[in-house]
DNA sequence: GAGTTATTACTCGGATAATCGTTGTCCGAGTAGGATAGG
DNA sequence: CCTATCCTACTCGGACAACGATTATCCGAGTAATAACTC
């Protein structure tokens, strides 16, 4: 998995402390002294996908697009990664004996079902988890975190 | 995701129908017209996790080294992929404002644990099914596939 | 004919390249704010 | 002093390289069956 994914989720934290408060792509890699250009081709992602809104020119940079309890994690992992399954049948049975080209082996093929049944059960955990509640947790171990952010942030 | 993982649960599967008799990687890759030599690869990662034996020589070749009802889904996707979290926490925190050298982020970070429980979520759910669940829904739907297979492979 | 030995063909096993995706970098398009000149 | 225009600096956005992992290939070590040879 790409690690853009734990850079975005990061910086979406990050960004719901600055209370709509525009904060350039530098500032936030400037955070955990990451590739700014990098981080910025990870944000426009997510930009692209609804999560973030991106104003250029000066005092521009990005705002999170939505509250924090309406990101799930899945919809970060998707707009990074894709929404493509990581296991993608090949459907090579059709290469095997008794294998025809007019059957979708990604739904009837039984390794194909078992391993998307597995994706799925991860894909559920995702969605049911939000912005906000890793914020919570944050929060709850470490009260401070908001305010020290802000302040580098700004 | 490694697209031998497909290649080694398939061929897991066409092992168990052979019986105990021992199979070249050359035979299991021409059913499906695979690169022999790399499913040779993945077959001996199989092995080297225990879930294959491999003779040499002549009649020589792969078997199962265990009934299928104990070999799990999760079984074969390590073996292959590596026992690794696909989301593998870099601890970027630790270049944070207020970040610690001594503590293990991939522990107390929310980010990362909420990605855990999803793959953790993930992993359950693979060792939930076994080669021989997958068996049985392939007889299932086409009963003939175990003496088909055979005589391909003998 | 039976046992023993040398041979041979076959298989896995690991070391070695080629390809593709991810990671990383750079420069251009566009914008908003500020400076400047005119009224 | 106020207003309109021009300019400048700053930001995102997408195009362009570098690295690493996956994919693919090849040849050697070892084994078991076979054939030949001896008793």
């Amino acid at each position: 998995m790409s690690e853009g994914v734990e850079w975005a989720l990061h910086s979406c934290v990050n960004l719901a402390w600055m209370e709509g408060r525009a904060v350039t792509a530098a500032r936030l890699a400037a955070l955990y002294s990451l590739p700014a250009a990098y981080l910025n081709k990870q944000l426009q992602l997510l930009a692209k996908a609804g999560i973030l809104t991106s104003t250029p020119g000066p005092r521009g940079g990005f705002r999170l697009a939505r509250p924090t309890s309406a990101i799930t994690l899945l919809d970060v992992v998707t707009a990074i990664e894709g929404g493509e399954d990581a296991f993608r049948c090949q459907q090579i049975l059709r290469e095997g004996p008794g294998g025809r080209d007019d059957v979708d082996y990604r739904r009837t093929c039984a390794v194909s079902i078992g391993m998307r049944k597995a994706e799925l059960a991860w894909r559920r955990e995702l969605a049911a988890q939000t912005i906000s509640d890793v914020i919570a947790q944050v929060e709850r171990h470490n009260p401070d975190a908001p305010s020290r952010t802000r302040g580098q942030l700004m």
